[in-house]
DNA sequence: TAGTCTGATGTAATCGGTTACATGAAACCG
DNA sequence: CGGTTTCATGTAACCGATTACATCAGACTA
């Protein structure tokens, strides 16, 4: 591959030439620039990375850490793939790289600084982190990079850190709200496990706007799930079991609704004649079941740019970091409440 | 941050004996090696990975192109996600990190070297590419770059390159069978854009595996969609107005076959009573809408794992790149047929 | 015309590692 | 005991860029 000092060579100029040509083409002379870019675009030079990473101490690679383990559920993420595609188009704009970290193999696989030290070899010039909900001390000990961190769907604050999040609690309300509007009365939810900071949250909207209405929330009304399909079928189905049953319900997230639609049709029940169901996240599935899925969608591709932005914002050199970012949280009309 | 001057200074040692006890401890004394090894978790020594790859010119990184565009649609891969995290973690174990390269922005939007470039500046030991179904000259421009090359769902080949792709032949022919073996005699198929190669050879495998049973596939009963669900609804109205209509549909693409069920139902019959219904790739709603869709399924992870494997052989050093990858496909009974 | 300014370019140190080769001490051998 | 190995370590060139500073020619100024 050639180098700098070979184009030099060949242009019979020095490489600091070179290199201003390309990193401050105003201070070369029209003439000599056109020349050494004829001459790059001869010989197929292209400036190493590495090297401008080692002289300048900025890489152009965001770091993305993401614990994904297989053993174990919960590294999956319902959106990854809207929220990946906008984030890497929102960096890219930028010129920015997207560098999905190993955790680091000088360190053991249960070492909280795993991710750290992957973070701090790599030069990265910020970092996104994507939560897969189990605050693992190893995403945590990231405050300690001193490096731009931007977290996703997680509370994670620090000198150079901030977070984006959904408006889970306006979302609640949202959906509380609608249903009400539907009138109904009589209204149960299936929430995600307790200490899912999300799931609390949405949970905490929805129960607001039912006692503002004056319907407060029974706690027999209230049963948690784990987010996946199973429990909510599992839970509504418990729920079809109390007399009288609530005539609508409100899942915390779409897997749960779709389990719960499920335990409604098996009971020979009609939604949402019988019992109307609403979910929360607007995962593809929730479009494509009949009746369709109502439910409170997430802005995903937000979360990507949000990111992006929030990080470009620390790269500019801000003192503090930017505030966290709530993403608005917006009603999907369905077939099923 | 430390570098290795500082660290040697304080041990006492050479830079040369610090580069040893990380890269060839077995060289040095034991006590040198424990000394240095304390003072470097002391200050916090990491050596720098751009420096590293400067001299050795391996990066441990993998590149990966994936042309997201978010205007276009057709970038959207079903898989995705699990394909890159199985990739990751594949990678991870080997010590690899995967870099999502945006395109070189010295090159034009248009240019079919952007991807190249990007490659050929960051001293990646490899490249993963991504199909978006579209064989973009930017993309098929990277069996230039001197570097191991892996593509999914891809044909592409050349001196560093191989690709992974699913049987798809295979998986028609599945599909086919298990039509005959449930009874049906006139049987329809609902395909892919005509220039689409996965979707052309899961025709082949199906016309195959019918012709043979003395069932010829007769053209009326072939309808082409575009993979999305609206195209699948289409196809099957059509085949519906078919006299006589037949019994069962393959279709070769998930969302087309749900979009078909939908259909089926909107025409008052019953799936699978009056219309069978098998689908191809497994997507999260196959087993999610009722009656569950039987479907043809690709091994989603094998696409990572098997990316990883060939990349790794590659990098190992064989002079010929690795054959083709085909993955098996396989049977998942649901309700729908 | 001497002095200053400006614009283009070159010189060389530097970023933080790796590694071929040199060195020197201790161990081994006949 | 001299010579050869072996082992641990040091010296210094090198990877491919950036950039502070120096240089120098020509234009401008008083």
């Amino acid at each position: 591959m050639s180098s700098i000092r070979e184009l030099a060579r060949r242009c019979g100029v020095s490489v600091a030439t070179v290199s201003r040509v390309f990193n401050t083409p105003e201070v070369v002379s029209q003439q000599t620039r056109q020349h050494v870019l004829g001459m790059a675009a001869e010989i197929g030079y292209l400036p190493n990375e590495s090297a401008r990473t080692l002289a300048t101490k900025k890489s152009n690679m965001v770091g993305l850490v993401w614990d994904t383990d297989h053993r174990r559920p919960g590294w999956r993420h319902p959106f990854l793939q809207d929220i990946l595609v906008a984030l890497k188009s929102a960096l890219s704009a930028h010129g920015l790289h997207l560098l999905m970290l190993a955790p680091d193999p000088g360190a053991g696989p249960g070492d909280p600084r795993r991710f750290l030290r992957a973070v701090q070899r790599h030069n990265v010039d910020g970092v996104v982190i994507i939560d897969n909900g189990s605050r693992d001390p190893a995403v945590l000990a990231l405050v300690d990079a001193e490096v731009p961190c931007v977290a996703l769907d997680l509370l994670f604050t620090g000198p150079t850190c901030t977070y984006i999040t959904s408006d889970n609690a306006g979302g609640g309300r949202l959906a509380a709200t609608h249903l009400i509007e539907r009138g109904h009365r009589h209204i149960a939810t299936i929430t995600g496990p307790a200490r899912n900071w999300p799931a609390a949250q949405r949970l905490t909207g929805f129960r607001e706007a039912l006692t503002a209405a004056g319907l407060p929330l029974a706690d027999d009304d209230v049963v948690a799930g784990d987010f996946y399909l199973d429990s909510g079928h599992a839970a509504m189905t418990e729920l079809l079991a109390r007399d009288p049953r609530p005539t609508a319900v409100f899942a915390a997230g779409d897997e749960m609704a779709v389990g719960a639609i499920k335990a409604i049709h098996e009971a020979g029940l009609r939604v949402p004649d019988d019992v109307a169901v609403i979910g929360f996240d607007d995962i593809e599935v929730a479009a494509l079941i009949p009746p369709g899925l109502t439910t409170v969608t997430q802005d995903k591709t937000g979360f990507g740019t949000a990111a992006a932005e929030s990080l470009m914002a620390m790269l500019a050199g801000t003192a503090t970091p930017p505030e966290p970012t709530t993403l608005p949280t917006t009603l999907i009309l369905r077939g099923s409440t």
